[in-house]
DNA sequence: CTGAAAGCGCTTACAG
DNA sequence: CTGAAAGCGCTTACAG
């Protein structure tokens, strides 16, 4: 078992010092001043000798390893929700992939000492991170250390102090309501879960943004989710409204009871009443493709690590916060709103 | 931008020497021989600061990071095969969890130097290598440097030197065979692709070998892809052909000649003939479930970790070569064969 | 029981 | 134009 070339052995054999085949192997500007044959020679011995530079101790050296870091507070590869974060693991690998980084992928799974294990990111030049749980500890250690992070998704915890590439869900409520405005609906029904994430909040908030754009304020509604059934329905019907939208939630059992209750009160969909998510339809099992919006994973994922570089290489300085606009989803469920 | 703590930092505080503090906070044997009050101390201290070691520094001096590297070819999550590479990924995420290492994830897109790139997954304590090309001459340099290194497939380049966890694709054919002969098929008709790979071959023989064992090899008979049409389809029934089989292949469009072939032909699938294949049938846009076999991807992904971390603790010395058999799909293109 | 020292393989000022 | 030296933050014999 023959042990590997350094760069000692490549100055040996080249007849120069170590440190001169560090600079005519690197790229610093010290290069500039070494003569031709030098480099040939270093790089000749270098081609010789199959020397390949280590990249644990140039990273120690120099701090850098043109890796990019992610962290995932779950599986990586959760078996259950693959369809929504591959994406954006797509995306990632994209861009580090055309900007020459490799990706370290971490997992929360792996860590036996409890947070700590976030530290180990370390290795990489700069993190992504991705998933629910941000350990607000960890990740202020990190920042205050100048380790450059960027999350997928938007943050508002850490006082603003973090960078982030989310999806702006209040542009993407905004479409929905244009695209049911826009077929004539003006009695609209809004159906709001329980939840309390920032998501839900900003969902909502572009719901009547749109609202009162639209100029329908005074005809929408509100209602909770807890109250959905067909009886319900048939009295929202009854009351002129004709479209209903809800959020998108975990299990979008939301959505499930919607369509559910049309069924059992013999509301056809889309001709006696429409149905929209502010969100997307996946995990219902229904047969109709339901409007809604869905996030640019996979260009979140690109401008998420292409970002990071960005703070790695000091070419931006963070904290930057970046939203990206959903893309509206025309489904089956929605069409002009029944003749008066 | 306050600086992280160092084990130096943690050694002023806590009154000892910098050498102490590691061995206090690692695992050597040499740590039984501290004083519990010298322990306790550097411990007391450590998380004062909020000390992490730093797996880079950690690494060049003893050569361990807790990281395993994933090496593949192609994009890591290639958009049109993430099917067949998920799986994969899944299960060596799950063992490198389970037994506390982290991925290390390199995409063969990344490596701006040609080859050389792949010498960075150095990195990690060892690497899995996914996908189609094996770059010898890399490989061979990380085997001479005595460096583990899996291949999650079977490969027989580098003289049987490298190891590798793949799938029995002789037992594979065999269990197909093994199916239609339980259906009562004693007359079948193999239809062979022009693809020279590995395991192409290997389906081949494990189709042959079972013919063998079911005492069915007079009635064999053997044709080649090009051969596909209506015409010949009729033919092979005529001379009483009641199930053929044929190989996957890359798009699968042997398969895929084979179902049009029926159609046209008017046979009934598989009232008048069985068809099956030497594999899955992924990638065909047809409706019928076509009977072949599923490699066990993910538990390949998970054995080939765990064979890695083996190699990497030394609890196993390479080369190790495991396959893993395949489980058979019974789809509805196989029956009984028609009433003589 | 603990400390001083060497070394892992690089990078980067700094002399000359 | 090139070399000697220090240092990145650790681990690991080896003294004492």
């Amino acid at each position: 078992m023959r042990r590997r070339p350094r760069q000692a052995d490549v100055a040996a054999l080249a007849g120069v010092s170590q440190a001169t085949v560090s600079t005519a192997l690197g790229t610093s500007p010290a290069r500039a001043s070494l003569s031709a044959s030098t480099l040939e020679r270093v790089a000749l011995a270098a081609r010789t000798l199959g020397y390949v530079p280590d990249p644990v101790a140039r990273r120690l050296a120099a701090q850098s390893t043109d890796l990019l870091g992610v962290y995932t507070f779950t599986d990586a590869f959760p078996v259950e929700v693959r369809d929504s974060y591959y994406p954006f693991l797509v995306g990632i690998e994209r861009s580090a992939a055309r900007l020459g980084y490799d990706l370290l992928l971490f997992t929360g799974t792996s860590s036996s000492r409890g947070g700590e294990a976030v530290q180990k990111v370390r290795l990489a030049d700069g993190c992504l991170f991705l998933g629910r749980h941000v350990p607000e500890e960890q990740l202020q250690q990190l920042l205050d250390a100048g380790y450059p992070v960027v999350y997928v998704g938007r943050r508002t915890e850490l006082g603003g102090r973090l960078s982030y590439v989310g999806a702006d869900y209040v542009a993407g409520a905004a479409q929905v309501v244009d695209h049911l405005a826009g077929l004539g609906h003006t009695a609209l029904l809004y159906v709001r879960g329980t939840d309390d994430a920032v998501a839900s909040a900003d969902r909502e908030e572009g719901f009547w943004r749109a609202v009162a754009a639209a100029g329908l304020r005074g005809q929408v509604q509100r209602a909770y989710a807890s109250s959905i059934d067909a009886r319900a329905l048939q009295s929202w019907r009854a009351s002129g409204v004709t479209a209903v939208v809800t959020e998108e939630n975990d299990a979008n059992d939301l959505l499930a009871a919607l369509l559910a209750a049309a069924d059992d009160a013999d509301v056809a969909v889309p001709q006696e009443m429409s149905l929209a998510v502010l969100g997307e339809s996946g995990g219902v099992e229904t047969a109709p493709r339901v409007t809604g919006f869905a996030l640019p994973r996979q260009q979140m994922g690109e401008d998420a690590a292409a970002l990071l570089v960005d703070l790695v290489t000091g070419r931006r300085t963070g904290p930057v916060q970046e939203l990206l606009v959903p893309s509206l989803l025309v489904g089956e469920t929605t069409g002009p709103p029944p003749p008066a």
